[in-house]
RNA sequence: UCCCGGGUAGCUCAGCUGGCAGAGCGGAUGGCUGUUAACCAUCUUGUCGGGGGUUCGAAUCCCUCCCCGGGAGCCA
């Protein structure tokens, strides 16, 4: 017979069936006459509860049945009548498939803190939070692709190990082949790298967008998901060395396309996990309390509020809260200033586009006022950034101009600069992180806790 | 990387004006009950993060290193 799962026996219509049920024990209470065994197999957040007379073959082996231990569980499906459950299996047999030493196993009945949790990633996807967050996340990741294929974007593998150290964002891990205790010398004690596997230095990517945007400026509208490095010494409940990211990149769009295509897509995520993801949420609203399905179903209809930098500027300079960074024309915003922002002056979503020209990338796209750049960020209450976009400089000319003010070297840049040359054309795109999508949508406080294996400095186990 | 706060039993934490290392939870055993993080009784548990120093004596004071958390910077 073949098993089912508890997500299948929780939609109903199977009661009085006998069915097979696999699982790990969540909890037991044992007595005389009964003994009841919360089971889980992953498939949903809600536990089955296993009914165990004391008449049953299966009472005696009630003591191999330990928090933890995998169990293959023969029963008849009946209402129940306690409270807490819908349903309960009768059981008739269980077959004890792997014991868990209650002397050693470090999950209890009790609930445990997300730090210790992290201490054994290998055993947390068992407990109901982990659970949770994975099954949340699981429907973002196909929901992203949903929202792409729905609007005939095409899915792209951008590549992850890459030459291209000019991407802008942070230090790069490199990948090499050579043997470390002896590495060739290149001039002035550098390393030379002709040497190495590629015959030249390689990277681990921090971006897929330089890629995309060359496959947008052939196939139209593509977008990438998949992971991205860092090597920045980052050590936040926002940042990640590894991480997942989903560029989306449009031909023939400008910056105002690429603004309505991350509203539409946050309405659209936030939509997927209210409908599908009714007793994770409600379960994070409980214990966590930084999320709710009431407020994922406004997140997903309410329009983003839009407001240009320099309009961002001068409300910060109205404020009446004592800023610790200055506010001025010219200046980046910081993280409380981002906050501001969004949790007090507007209370939800806030796009701010046109930022100076000066502290964007090189690829941005110049406005007329020649001061700014048609950049975007999409900042969320208490996460802050999750979208960073931009139109890309379409304009040959412009753009080398740029690069030339920066100091990026042409040389590996020809190919990027053939883009410009050859049927150029305005395109624009942005940048998600996956994990702060999650994090927002869930209301995990710490990002290492909404990816199984989070790597980050000094943090590699598992 | 910088600024704070931490590291004591398997887990959560108290003890920190230097003087016998504790509680709750968990686990084990027994009892009881269609139970719901069950309940009652008994029992069980230590490299006080590592190293060095001060002292008759250090979990407690000093130095140093490691790790964790919060905030900042960098960014997604």
């Amino acid at each position: 017979m073949d098993r089912i799962r508890i997500k299948q026996i929780i939609a109903g219509a199977r009661i009085g069936q006998l069915l097979v049920v696999c699982g790990w024990i969540r909890s037991k209470r044992e007595s005389k006459g009964v003994a009841f065994i919360a089971l889980s197999d992953g498939s949903t957040q809600d536990t089955l509860q296993l009914v165990v007379p004391s008449e049953s073959a299966a009472f005696n082996q009630l003591h191999a049945c330990s928090t933890g231990a995998a169990v293959r569980v023969t029963g008849t499906l009946r209402e129940s009548p306690g409270k807490g459950q819908k349903y309960e299996l009768e059981v008739s047999g269980i077959e004890v498939l792997g014991t868990a030493d209650p002397e050693t196993y470090p999950l209890q009945k009790k609930g445990h803190s997300l730090e210790f949790l992290r201490d054994i990633g290998h055993l947390r996807p068992r407990t109901n939070t982990f659970g949770a967050v994975f099954r949340v996340r699981n429907v973002l990741a196909g929901a992203v692709h949903n929202f792409f294929q729905e609007r005939d974007f095409m899915w792209v593998h951008t590549p992850v190990i890459t030459s291209s150290d000019c991407e802008g964002a942070g230090d790069l891990f490199t990948v090499t082949s050579l043997d470390l205790d002896r590495l060739p010398a290149g001039s002035n004690g550098s390393t030379d790298f002709s040497r190495d596997f590629f015959g030249k230095r390689a990277y681990l990517t921090v971006s897929g967008q330089l890629e995309a945007e060359f496959l947008a400026m052939s196939l139209g509208d593509v977008y990438t998901f998949g992971p991205a490095f860092r090597a920045e010494n980052s050590n936040t409940s926002r940042h990640l060395s590894e991480f997942w990211m989903i560029e989306p990149e449009m031909a023939f769009a400008d910056i105002i396309d690429d603004m309505k295509l991350a509203e539409d897509f946050i309405h659209y995520l936030c939509s997927k996990v209210a409908a599908e993801c009714e007793t994770e949420i409600a379960f994070f609203e409980k214990f966590y309390k930084n999320t709710s399905l009431k407020a994922l179903g406004t997140l997903s209809e309410k329009p983003f509020v839009r407001i240009s930098y320099t309009d961002a500027v001068k409300e910060l300079g109205r404020a009446k809260k004592k800023f610790e960074y200055p506010v001025e024309w010219g200046l980046d915003l910081q993280s409380e200033h981002e906050r501001y922002l969004t949790d007090t002056v507007f209370r939800g979503p806030v796009i701010v586009v046109d930022y100076p020209r000066d502290i964007k990338a090189f690829y941005m796209r110049q406005n007329p006022d020649n001061r700014t750049v048609a950049a975007m960020d999409v900042l969320l209450p208490k996460v802050g950034e999750i979208i960073g976009g931009s139109q890309r400089e379409e304009r040959l000319d412009v753009l080398e101009q740029r690069m030339e003010e920066m100091e990026i070297p042409h040389e590996h840049m020809q190919w990027y600069l053939d883009l410009r040359r050859y049927g150029s054309a305005p395109h624009a795109g942005f940048g998600l992180g996956f994990e702060r999508l999650v994090q927002y949508i869930t209301g995990m406080p710490n990002i290492r806790d909404v990816i199984p294996c989070p790597r980050a400095p000094q943090l590699i186990r598992f």
